[in-house]
DNA sequence: TTAAAACATCGACTTTTGTCATCGTTTGCT
DNA sequence: AGCAAACGATGACAAAAGTCGATGTTTTAA
C-alpha cells in the first residue's frame, strides 16, 4: 500500500529525495468500505488522501437532495477538499467511497512539517493544487459548451474506464444529466 | 496604477515586505483597448496580469464559434491562463478586454526571481492559485445544480455589479445560457 | 453627424431535457 | 439460497432551453 505512494512520489520528484521514508511514515493508512464517508459537508477537512486503491466521489447536495458530483478520483491520485483543508473552514462538499478503498491520509500538521523538512515536498502540494485546478477548468469548459449527448461522448473518449467501472447513476450525476436521459441517450449511440 | 498593486499586496502580506519596490518594478504596465486580446488560444501565456482597472473575459470557443465564458475578472484581481503560464504549453483559453483596461504584467522569469528573492511572494502565487481553484470549484457546483433561472438569481445575489456592468450577451455566456433565454427569464422576474 | 454594426427583446416554433410510473434484472445481505 | 433493495431501461408526457426571424434601440467608428 505504501509502495503505491512511494512509486507515485518517485515518479514525480525523482529518486534523490531526502527523508523519503520519514515522509512516507507520516501517512496513516485508512480502509474505507463502499459508500462510507470520509468527509461530510459542514465538517472541516482534516486530511489530504492519497488513493492507493479504490475510488472516491466528491459531491454536493442540491436543494432536492440529489447529489451532483464534482469529481471522481481513482487510485494513484490525490483527493481532498483542499479549500477546507487549507483554510480550516467548514467543507461545502462531501467525499465518500464509491468502492471499498485503501487510502493514505496525511493531516495538516504533518503536511506542514513535510513542506518545511523536505523542500521538494512543497512541489507536491503545488502539483496537487495545479492538477486540481487544471481539472476544474477543463471540466467547466466541457460542461458549459457541450450538451448531454456530447458530454457522454466526451466521457467515452477520454475516460472510457469510468464508463464501465461506475454505475449509470453516478456517471449521470458526474455529467450533470438526469439518469433517465443518460439511459436513453446511451442507447441511441 | 502601481499604487493599486502596492495596496493589493500590502493588504494581503502586510507592510513589512522587503524589496517591495523592486517587486513592483518587475511589472510592466500595459494598456488594452476594449475587445483587444491579451491571449489567444494556441499561444503560450507568458504573463500573469494584475488588473489595475477594467475587466477581462476568459473564454473558449465551442464548435459553432460561440464563445463560452469561463471567467470574468475585474480590477484589483489577478488574471492569467495559469496552466499555460506554469507549464509553457499552448493555452486552451483566450483572454480579452471587455472594457479598456490597465494591466500590470509580470513574465515568468521575473515571477520566478521574485519567488526566490522575496520569500513571501511565494505565498502570492499560492494565493492566486488557491483563489482560482476555489472559484472554479464554486462555479462547477453552481453550474451543475442550478437551472437557467436559478443561475440568473444567483448572479443577481452574489455579483449584482456584473449584472449592470456587462452586456446581456456576455452574462448569458458566463451563465451558460442562450442569450434569448436569458432575456426572457430576466423579464419574468 | 451619420451610417453600419452590434445589441436587446419578443413571438412562434423545435428540440432537448426532465419527470414519473412501470417492469424486469441485478446486487447485496443475512 | 432467498428476499429486499437498488439499478437500468423505456414509454408517455411536461417543462425547460434553444433557434429563428422581425423589429426597435444603442454603440461604434469613420
Amino acid at each position: 500500500m505504501i509502495d503505491t505512494l512511494r512509486n507515485h512520489i518517485v515518479k514525480r520528484l525523482g529518486n534523490d529525495i531526502e527523508n523519503l521514508e520519514i515522509v512516507l511514515a507520516s501517512f496513516k493508512p485508512i480502509m474505507v468500505k463502499r459508500n462510507e464517508h470520509i468527509l461530510r459537508s459542514g465538517e472541516v477537512c482534516k486530511y489530504v488522501y492519497f488513493i492507493a486503491k479504490g475510488c472516491l466521489q466528491v459531491y454536493v447536495h442540491d436543494k432536492d437532495m440529489n447529489d451532483t458530483t464534482r469529481d471522481i478520483v481513482i487510485e494513484d491520485n490525490w483527493c481532498s477538499e483542499l479549500i477546507s483543508f487549507g483554510s480550516g473552514q467548514a467543507a461545502t462538499e462531501s467525499i465518500k467511497a464509491v468502492e471499498s478503498s485503501e487510502l493514505l491520509a496525511i493531516d495538516r500538521r504533518n503536511f506542514q512539517n513535510m513542506m518545511e523538512q523536505v523542500p521538494q515536498f512543497d512541489k507536491v502540494y503545488k502539483q496537487i493544487l495545479e492538477a486540481s485546478y487544471a481539472n476544474s477548468v477543463y471540466r467547466i469548459n466541457t460542461f458549459v459548451s457541450l450538451n448531454a449527448l456530447e458530454r457522454i461522448q466526451w466521457l467515452m473518449e477520454y475516460r472510457p474506464d469510468l464508463m464501465t467501472r461506475l454505475s449509470s447513476k453516478l456517471i449521470a450525476s458526474y455529467l450533470g444529466i438526469n439518469k433517465d436521459v443518460f439511459s436513453r441517450l446511451k442507447a441511441q449511440l
